[in-house]
DNA sequence: GTCCTAATGACAATCTTTTGACAACTATCT
DNA sequence: AGATAGTTGTCAAAAGATTGTCATTAGGAC
C-alpha cells in the first residue's frame, strides 16, 4: 500500500508497475485527481483507477469516467462498498495477469489451471498453497526468493505465519517433486537468503 | 527506539529524520493519532506510519489511511503480526532502492538477483554476506571504503562485529575472485583507510 | 465427528560469522 | 638505516544462526 497526499507525488507512485489499483481523490493539492488520471492514461498506464469525490455532481463522475477511471464513488461511502468495488474490479482484471498456466521440466508437469501435477505421468497430490508456491517459484526461475518475500507474495499482506512455515512447505514440496528430496535439484536452498528454483 | 506518551511530544520526535517507522495510537492525550499523522504528511514527512486502534469501527481505519497512514492494526494484536507488518513495510520500501542487479569485469560475472558468481565461467561459492559486500564495493567503484563504513552499510546499525571481521571477509573474497590473492587487482588495501574496489 | 491442510515448535545437522593469535607489513621518528 | 607502534594478511577454531526434519497442534471442510 502506497500513499501520496498530493498529486505530484501520487503520479510518481502510480507509475510503479507493481501497483494493482489506484484510489484517487478528485480533490488533491498539487494536481487534481482528474489530471492525474488522464496523464496516466496518456502514458499508457492501465492500472485500475477508482475515483473518489465528495461533490456528488454527476459532471464529475462523467468526466472521471471519460478521462479513463474504471469506477467512481461519492463520499461518504461505506467500507463494505469500497471493498466490494475493489474486489469486483480486481477480479475482472486478475484474469488478464494470472501468470503461467502450465509448465513442464524433467519428468514433471504442472497445470495450474486444472491444479494438476504429474511426475513420470503419475499424479501428485499437492495442496492449493503448494501449487501457488510452485507457481511463484517457476515464474521467478533462478531468482533467490526470501522467506519474507514469499510470505508476502504467496500468503498475502494480512496473514503472518512464521518463516518456518515456508521451510516446511519447501520440505513438503521437495518430497513430492524431487527424485532425492535430501539432494534437491529444483528447489535449492540459498543459506541465509531463501530458496531458488531451477528447472 | 523513541517513545512518547502524548501527541505533542510524539509529533516533535516524529520529525527526527532518522526515524524509520512510527507506531501511532489513535487515542492519545494531547493530540490524537490522526491529527499527528496528517500534520506529518502536510509537512512532507513520509516516514512509514502504522496506526493502532482499539475501536474496530471501519471508519477509523479508513480515515487513518486517507490521512496518510501506511497500515493499521486493531488492538489486540500479536507481537508477531506487528513485527511482520513492520518488516513487510520496511522491505517494500527497501525494494525500491535495491541497486545493481548484475556486473561483469575481467573473467568475473556477478548476478545479485540470482546470487550467482562466475569466474572463467566456473561457479564461485559465495555466502550471502560476501555477495552483499561485493555489491557494495562495485556500487562504489574506486572509492576508499573504511571498515566502519562497511560495517554500517553492509552489516547494519544493530550489529557490532570488530573491524577485523571486515578484513577476514576481504581475505576470503580475494581468495575466490582474485587470480593471485596475495597480489589483489580488484580489492585493494588502502593502508590505514580501508579498501577500494577496481574493475 | 473424521479428514485434510496449515502452522508451529523442538531438536539435530549444517553452514556462516566472528574472533583471536601470530606473522608480515607500513609508516614514522630518531 | 634501525627501531617502534600500529595495521593488515593469514589461518583455524569457537560461537552463533540457519535449515532439515519430524511430530504435534489448531482450524476448517465435509
Amino acid at each position: 500500500m502506497l500513499l501520496a497526499s498530493d498529486g505530484i507525488d501520487g503520479l510518481k507512485q502510480a507509475k510503479n508497475p507493481s501497483v494493482d489499483l489506484i484510489l484517487l481523490d478528485i480533490m488533491l493539492p498539487g494536481k487534481d485527481g482528474m489530471e492525474i488520471c488522464s496523464e496516466l492514461r496518456k502514458e499508457g498506464i492501465n492500472t485500475l483507477v477508482i475515483m473518489l469525490t465528495s461533490k456528488s455532481e454527476e459532471i464529475d463522475k462523467v468526466l472521471g469516467l471519460e478521462i479513463g477511471a474504471d469506477d467512481y464513488m461519492t463520499k461518504p461511502f461505506s467500507i463494505r462498498e469500497l471493498k466490494a468495488r475493489i474486489k469486483a474490479l480486481l477480479r475482472r482484471t486478475q484474469d488478464l495477469k494470472k501468470g503461467i498456466e502450465e509448465s513442464s521440466f524433467g519428468d514433471l508437469h504442472f497445470d495450474f489451471k486444472k491444479q494438476e501435477a504429474l511426475k513420470k505421468k503419475n499424479p501428485l497430490k499437492l495442496s492449493a498453497k503448494e501449487f501457488q508456491i510452485i507457481k511463484f517459484f517457476i515464474e521467478h526461475e533462478g531468482e533467490v526468493l526470501g522467506r519474507d518475500k514469499l510470505l508476502d507474495e504467496v500468503w498475502g499482506y494480512d496473514v503472518f505465519p512464521t518463516t518456518r512455515t515456508v521451510d516446511n512447505y519447501i520440505l513438503s514440496i521437495r518430497k513430492k517433486i524431487e527424485d532425492d528430496p535430501s539432494e534437491p535439484k529444483h528447489l535449492i536452498t540459498v543459506h541465509t537468503s531463501g530458496y531458488k528454483f531451477l528447472k
